[in-house]
RNA sequence: GCCGCCUUAGCUCAGUUGGUUAGAGUGUUUGUUUCGUAAACAAUUGGUCACGGGUUCGAUUCCUGUAGGCGGCUCCA
């Protein structure tokens, strides 16, 4: 690990705001930081970002854990599970915040702005590309303008104001980045954010320096929307806390849709007909419900092996990957500067590599539940080996419904279309005769009955081949399934009988 | 507009001190197997290493310019 740092105990955290259902990038933050933490011995903690109230909303926190444990990714510290540098929700720690806007402002490193959201508003429309910065920050209203005693009266009375940094003019900030190296930025380029709102709550710029030093926070990774900020990140530690206690950065590639270049966002994954939240997400207010992996039918292992891909690879070809294997092979080297295209049809890929690779145990209740939801009643008994008999023929675990569904209940639509033009009489007699072999038989193995089946159709001059579909459409309704004797089998002979005679009856 | 980041098969990515013929997976197509589907296995297809210039015996790799794409520029995070 970088010098620095060896010394200290590893401290990741991920810090969602409760705005919404968390996207997949937010869990692909969460998972790298786990990684990174997990295989250092270290701590991963959530911290609620809850200062803007406007965009609150109820249930989003809730939903961000249950996501978390869902992927099996469980903080060590946060706002729902606690721990020693509680409260882990911003808004609870506001009266914190105010004190270092204040240290600031007395440094003569920030600054009150008296400046209304509308003044500002016309401002932006006024002057193409109006920034709050070196140009014209002498032009507004604030304490570098007005005269101490204004700025004094002003305050005496009440006046809504905010806290802004003051940036230096023409200096150089540098940082390392894990990923991308030495980054620099002219602070010329950057403009005064503002750090204390009026309504006394700190902006993101200032809470995530107060709060990443107080939680004495290592490792910061983040999504690369947020390397322009940086340098204002870089400052408030520089000011504040001390560059030696900052955390190392690591600004973690965008995640773009799959056709074009842009983010991706859950309206790309409406328009291209896949998720792009967790879990299904139901808006408070709308009541619309978008739908997630996990309702789609991906397993937990699939979604975190994919996501761990999007950014990353440990360079071997190994694709398939366990949690366990990750935190043991993760690399933040080896995480790449271009953004990570979703690919759909590669998460598929992944998703049907787990289901095969995992024990059906895992997902057994799962799927038996998935079941019953379309009406399908199983027994425990008999759908292990029924899951292991068609579960590489899976991609989601929705698909168990096609698949094993037949085994618990006929189809009431078999496909006769696909036999009824070749359909003769001496295949229905044999069929019959078929039925009367079939009550007789001793013994109920799939070898048996494909013996005495291939027996009777050459009594019958029937080739095999001819018989086998009608068959299949019998026992299963469609041309899909295992071998159609397993599934005999499987069936037992009244079912099979049964199901023979059903059909036999519909083709009449 | 300003600043920053990125650019290798259709797609996701390897290629880390410059060195033979740039590699995997996925996808496409085909074959083997099967009653058939899926899987599996095998084969096939696929690249002006964004473009220009420089350094060098030699550049995908280092330097530089250009183009394109993306990100940010809120009292959002």
């Amino acid at each position: 690990m970088t010098e620095g740092t060896i010394n200290k105990k590893v401290r990741v955290r991920f810090a969602p705001s409760p705005t919404g259902g968390l996207h997949l990038g937010g869990v692909r933050t969460v998972l790298f930081n786990y990684l990174f933490a997990k295989q250092h011995g270290g701590d991963f903690v959530v911290r609620i970002e809850d200062t803007d109230q406007t965009r609150f909303v109820a249930g989003a926190e809730d939903y961000i854990f249950e996501t978390l444990k869902w992927c099996g990714l469980t903080p060590d510290e946060s706002s729902l599970h606690g721990g020693p540098f509680a409260p882990y929700r911003q808004s609870e720690r506001k009266p914190m915040y105010k004190e270092f806007a204040d240290k600031l402002v007395k440094e003569g490193k920030a600054y009150y702005a008296f400046d209304t959201a509308e003044e500002l508003d016309t401002k932006r429309k006024e002057i193409n590309n109006f920034q709050y910065n070196h140009a014209t920050r002498g032009l507004m209203k604030n304490s570098l303008t007005l005269s101490a005693k204004e700025t004094e009266s002003l305050l005496a009375a009440g006046t809504p104001h905010v806290i802004r940094i003051l940036l230096p003019d023409n200096e150089e900030v540098k940082f390392t980045d894990l990923i991308r190296g030495e980054v620099i930025f002219n602070t010329n380029q950057v403009d005064d954010k503002v750090l204390l709102k009026a309504d006394g709550m700190p902006t993101y710029h200032l809470a995530v320096v107060v709060d990443d030093f107080k939680m004495e926070i290592t490792h910061a990774f983040r999504g690369e929307e947020w390397l322009p900020s940086a340098p204002v990140h870089i400052l408030l530690w520089n000011y504040l806390f001390g560059l030696e206690n900052m955390p190392q950065w690591a600004h973690l590639p965008l995640i773009l849709k799959p056709d074009g270049n842009g983010k991706l966002s859950k309206r790309d994954g409406d328009r291209l007909g896949f998720p792009t939240f967790a879990m299904d997400w139901k808006d408070p207010k709308s009541e619309e419900t978008t739908i997630g992996f996990r309702e789609r039918g991906f397993l937990p292992e699939a979604f975190v092996n994919m996501l761990a891909a999007l950014g990353w690879n440990d360079g071997s070809g190994q694709e398939v990957f366990s949690l366990d294997e990750l935190i043991a092979k993760f690399s933040i080297d080896r995480v790449h500067k271009g953004g990570a295209k979703f690919d759909y049809e590669k998460a598929k890929w992944y998703n049907q590599e787990w289901i095969k690779k995992l024990p059906v145990s895992s997902y057994q209740a799962q799927v038996k539940q998935i079941l019953a939801d379309k009406g399908i009643i199983a027994n425990d008994e008999n759908l292990e080996q029924i899951l292991n008999l068609v579960k590489e023929r899976c991609v989601f675990l929705n698909d168990f419904v096609e698949q094993a569904g037949f085994f618990f209940k006929a189809s009431d639509t078999p496909d006769i279309a696909s036999i009824k033009p070749k359909w003769e009489e001496k295949k229905n007699m044999f069929f019959i005769e078929l039925i009367r072999a079939y009550e007789l038989s001793t013994l109920w193995e799939a070898a048996d009955l494909e013996k005495e089946f291939k027996e009777l159709a050459a009594a019958h001059q029937l080739k095999p081949g001819e018989l086998m579909l009608p068959f299949r459409i019998m026992l299963v309704g469609g041309k899909f399934g295992p071998g159609v004797f397993e599934i005999a089998a499987f069936l037992g002979r009244d079912e099979t009988l049964n199901r023979i005679k059903k059909v036999l009856g519909m083709l009449d």
